[in-house]
DNA sequence: CTAAAAAGTTAGCCATATCTAATTCTGCGT
DNA sequence: ACGCAGAATTAGATATGGCTAACTTTTTAG
């Protein structure tokens, strides 16, 4: 019986991301692109993944996960933000880069270290985009909140995701300021599908329209909840307890 | 032309070891037990070093790494030791379990993150079992000290390094606290390789010879100099500094 | 409704890294 | 000096994953 090779989760997370985003059924082709693999590769791989009981595909049908495969994705998924939290929050990895590290380090987290990271970063719920953390049990928290390219003039929001999709624009928005947790205001908007002017930290920038719906905003009364923790870089981290002899 | 996969990093990281702990030359037959494949997988992956040149190999003449194979060799380890480290010191993995943790982490480690996690220990020379750490340029300090076994009754010395090669001799060294920086007194010693009797932390143990010769140590007159710096888990972190942009 | 375009699949191949079984060296002991 | 045991190599097979080229099915547009 094949076993999960890291080829396999790769899979599994490419269509559990696809069909999160887009729809249940998942298309060959957009996995393909998803991984940059012929096509090819993802109708033989999508054939092992079946015999695995890992997804449900029928010829020229597209694919599903079944519920074994999402919780591997969905554990792949909690390893690569959780490590994203934790190089960024110890380690001082920039926004941009965080996404590429994890990309490899998802797939080397043993039980274990899982644990330790959890702990050392006091049981986090999102990553350094915005993106939940999926529990172990494989809860995952609904992204809440609209797109920063529908606000009206004159809003105030708090940015609550970023879209890490594309590592340059990514870096841009980085470098506006526009990362979770920050307060921001329209104060204005040009018509269909214009671009936004935004104030941040004391600043104007103008944002287009693509950009500004990588950024999900929620509402920014007065006072917001900061219930989900502020996010950011060089918090001091406490480190796990030394322990003694362990069974 | 082949490129450096994870499993050339393997043969070349496990030809350094023996080469580095046994002679020179490494026969293909140790090569195969050091990880656990066999003897023909050894030769053709040896073959394929060869015309990378990052070995010599003649037929039936063993192995000897090229100033090449040999950088790529201490890069891993480096690697290696530098997780070891920090797992060690930032997540408080227990010592038994830290090479097998980094034995994953040491192929996915960017130069980016290399820097970080050196910055983020303060330049640090061993790693938790007393090894030494390889420079980014490839020196490595030697290991200074004695086995264990060799010191007569009534000395005192400070662990230098224990090994790491047993897993299960490792746990039981660290549960009697003979673990790199602990003080220690030869309370007696039997005499034809017969065990010793150690002071440690004001308690005593007896350790036999085989056990013994797993830990090195080195004289430690009155006070010795804390140049090392003591090793231990659970101290402070600080972070990488949080950069802005960054070209 | 049908033909062309797009999407998906099959066929066949390559590279990597492993293994077992069979064969060939090497070097040691008598 | 020679045979033999042990080490190493060759031969040949397997598993994984990826690719291109050619073919089939589905979808779409006129």
């Amino acid at each position: 019986m094949p076993s999960v090779t890291q080829a396999v989760e790769d899979y599994l997370k490419a269509i559990w991301r696809l069909s999160h985003e887009g729809g249940e059924r998942v298309s060959v082709g957009d996995i393909a692109s998803e991984l940059k693999v012929s096509a090819p590769s993802v109708t033989s791989m999508v054939r092992k993944l079946k015999t695995m009981r890992l997804l449900n595909y029928e010829r020229y049908g597209g694919v599903t996960l079944t519920p074994r495969g999402r919780k591997i994705a969905l554990e792949i998924v909690r390893h690569h933000r959780l490590w994203e939290l934790y190089l960024y929050m110890r380690l001082g990895v920039p926004l941009e880069l965080v996404d590429g590290e994890a990309e490899r380090l998802e797939h080397v987290l043993s039980d274990d270290m899982e644990e330790l990271l959890t702990r050392n970063l006091g049981d986090p719920t999102h990553d350094p985009h915005g993106d939940p953390i999926p529990s172990k049990t494989g809860a995952l928290a609904p992204v809440e909140g609209i797109a920063l390219g529908q606000l009206e003039t004159g809003t105030h929001a708090i940015v609550a995701r970023v879209s890490d999709r594309n590592p340059e624009k990514l870096r841009y928005l980085v470098s506006l300021g526009l990362l979770p947790g920050a307060r921001i205001e329209v104060e204005e908007k040009a018509p269909f599908r214009g671009p936004l002017t935004v104030r941040i930290g004391g600043r104007r920038h103008v944002v287009g329209a693509d950009l500004a719906n990588l950024v999900i905003v929620r509402g920014a009364p007065a006072a917001s909840r900061s219930k989900g923790a502020r996010l950011g870089p060089g918090v001091p981290p406490r480190s796990g307890k030394p322990r003694g002899k362990r069974r």
